[in-house]
Parts: structure tokens; sequence; C-alpha cells
DNA sequence: TCTGTCCTACGAAGATCCTCGTTGACAACC
DNA sequence: GGTTGTCAACGAGGATCTTCGTAGGACAGA
């Protein structure tokens, strides 16, 4: 029976839970050293931890890190978009039937949203429609 | 150092990729017996494996099965909208900072929408709209 | 210099996930 | 009866993910 090979089944910027987390981090602040990382994290996850994270995440070229006094700063190489846009992809297919409307509706019955928002949320359908429209 | 315990770790309703792959084909379908799911999933799944992760996925609560001939068939008890709701809120946190907005922007940059899906979903915001000048 | 602190590096252990081999039950068909 | 096909059960093995212990370097202050 056959089995993927490790490489082929893991689709592009997918990324395990732990490691997600630390993205996470990077993609808010910009960057972070692993004792800044550790701080947002949180106590319960070691220190030595967040560093393999870090190097392993680097070996993946989703970060890269520079040298900064005798630590080492981390910034993201990956685009949080880019992430978003799998991560997406794939709730969208597995759990709503390829649907972008039933996600939409789960996502507003699950939150309330200022009017505001709704009114950003609008324009930016607009946009999508009107670039729809230029084609 | 503390880890949380394997219990408190995971949130419920959050599915492994198998899981969610065969928590998928019983959305799509309502139930399905093994053999029912392994041919949706492919033949490089093999029958045992599909029949331990419904198994797993049973003493998760999250499937439930009833007799029928010699075979199983297995009903999903978790709704897909609350899987959903739950990865959407996962990700909209991890990578969008917390925006639906942001996600919103990615989620329609990253296909086509017809005039039509996208009306439909105009609509989903102003229902939204709604309940919120009700309150 | 000695000690404590902060850092990286590395390897190995533990936890979880996923896979499948094997067994035994049952039924249909020869 | 023997053979074949379909099924659930179970357990073990491998793969992957996550954790941390330990070592060693660099630096600051006593």
């Amino acid at each position: 029976m056959a089995s993927e090979s490790a490489e082929s089944r893991r689709e592009p910027n997918r990324f395990t839970h732990r490691e997600l987390d630390i993205m996470s981090v990077l993609w808010r602040r910009g960057s972070g050293t692993v004792a800044e990382v550790r701080d947002v994290l949180g106590e319960d996850v070691g220190y030595t931890t967040v560093l393999k994270m870090l190097q392993i995440l680097e070996g993946k070229n989703a970060v890269r890190h520079e040298k900064e006094g005798r630590a080492h700063r981390y910034y993201p190489l990956v685009e949080s978009a880019d992430a978003g846009g799998n991560a997406l992809k794939r709730v969208m297919n597995k759990i709503f039937h390829g649907s972008a409307e039933l996600l939409l509706a789960t996502l507003v019955e699950n939150r309330e949203f200022s009017d505001e928002e709704i009114e950003r949320m609008r324009s930016i359908l607009d946009r999508a429609q009107e670039k729809e429209e230029d084609r």
C-alpha cells in the first residue's frame, strides 16, 4: 500500500501547531529573538523548545535570522497571507464543501461585528467585483 | 517545565489531518461505511487505516455507528459548522491577527467569484448587520 | 580568575499520529 | 467441506512532532 513520501504529503507553507504559534508571533511583531517569542507564548513553553522550533523553521526556509549582540533575531520569510490563503483553502474545501459563502456565513455567525467592520468587508467585496468586471 | 496534559491542550473539535479527511467525507455524504469512505479518499489509504481512524473518531465522540448488515455505517456527531467555526477562529487569530477583514480579503484574492456569489456574500453581511441593529 | 547569566547547538526521549499486518467472524459460492 | 470475499478488532511499528537536558561559548561583575 503506497504512502506518499514525507515531502510530497506536506503542502507548502503548512505549519504544525507549535510552528504556527511561533510564526504567529513573528508575523505580529515583525521579528523576534527566542526570548521575545517565548515571552509572548508564555512560560509553559521551554526556552530551548522555542529555539529548536525556530531552528526547524529556519531549516524549512520559513524564517531567517540575523545576529544581534549575542543573540539571534528571527524574521519570517513566509508571508502570513500565503500561509493564510493555504489554510483557508483547506478549511473551505474540507469543511465547507468548497463554499466561500458557507465559510463567510460561519464567520459572521461566530462573532459580532460593528457597522464599520461590516462596511469595510463590504468594500472588500466591491473591489473584488470591480476586478471581476475589468476582465 | 509544565506541559499541559494531552486532554487540556486539545481544544474541542480539532481534527488531525487524516481525521479531517474522513470527517470531510462524512459531512459531504451524511454517513459512510469504511469502504465508502475509502472509495472517496482513494486507494492509497489502507482499508484498515480508515477503519482505525473511524474508531479513533468514535472514541472522541466525533462519530457514531450503526450496524448495517455485517458492516458499520458511521455518522458524524460533530457539526461541520462547529468544526469550521473553530478552525476559522484559529486561522483568524494565529494568521490574520484576529482580523476578519484581512481574512476575507485573502479569501477573495485567492479565488475568482462570480457576481452571483459576491451578491450572496453581500447579503450574508446584510443579514449580520440587521441582527446587529436589532440588539 | 571565578561565578552567574544569557545565549546557541545538539541529540535523544516522549507524545502523538498514521499506517498496516494479522486474526477471526461470517456468508456465499463451488 | 473448502475456498473466497468482506468485515471488525487489535496491536505493533514507523513517522512525525514536541519537549527538554546537557554542553559549551561569550560576557559582565565581584
